[in-house]
DNA sequence: GTTGCTGCAAAAAGTTTGCAGGACG
DNA sequence: CGTCCTGCAAACTTTTTGCAGCAAC
């Protein structure tokens, strides 16, 4: 991790990103970093996001009518799933193969994002019993 | 149709919206709609905006890191490509059957959406010239 | 002791809303 | 001729920036 300053401010917010198993919308950083660092303010939050995101310490998670969120930079391609009843987002582990064969020909693609939205396994059972 | 008054700006945004390969955002609906209907303001764009996507009849396309655009319901389900060289994003045709088949167990998977991200067809072209 | 970092507040950028007047049916 | 819609301006929301003081090294 290279950071100029290595200060409790950002300490606090790092320490929160790297132990969210999901990603984290910028007010939600700010509460529980405050709890480590209590004078924290929003704009040190955004100031450090786009600082970490620069260095790809940290990747941006953006879903269609949701606020942006960050999460830490986990190995490997993968994508995310939408839970519409908890609001919790997941992180997949696989992708298809060939998911960029389906640009136009003579496209050259370099890249791809992908979201599933649905019910997680949790929502899902307990849906079961509230039926 | 079902809006409840046909006025001029509402047939200026949706002609704009109809006629346009490409969704739009709403600042380029604004500029493309007033050519028809000068004292257009952004908020009867917004509003229109928001009230054709309550009725399905407009849908919003979303793209990480870019605003919001919207574009003419069109048949069937497809995907986007955005082209980060001249910006444009391009409808695709086809969809991959099994994209569902990624979430773990147990997960109801709704629906998804696709990002494909590169350069299109016609900046290839124009990069390989400039090389 | 420098210099970069922080908090605060103000500024930007994007979207929504209140309201008085005007256009649609 | 009633009511919905519009334009304008103000309010909101989210993110960025300027600046004086503080903390890290």
């Amino acid at each position: 991790v290279t950071l100029e300053r290595n200060t409790q401010q950002r300490q606090a917010i790092l320490a929160v990103i790297n132990a969210s198993p999901q990603p984290l919308t910028p007010p939600q950083i700010l509460a529980l970093a405050s709890r480590q660092s209590p004078r924290l303010g929003i704009a040190t939050v955004y100031r450090l996001i786009r600082l970490l995101l620069s260095q790809n310490l940290i990747t941006m998670v953006e879903i269609p009518g949701q606020p942006p969120r960050y999460e830490r930079q986990s190995p490997g391609h993968h994508h995310h799933f939408l839970c519409e009843n908890c609001g919790n987002v997941f992180e997949l582990g696989t992708c298809l193969p060939n998911i960029n064969s389906i640009a136009p020909p003579r496209f050259k693609v370099a890249r791809h994002d992908l979201i599933l939205y649905g019910e997680c396994d949790n929502c899902v059972r307990t849906d079961q019993l509230t039926d």
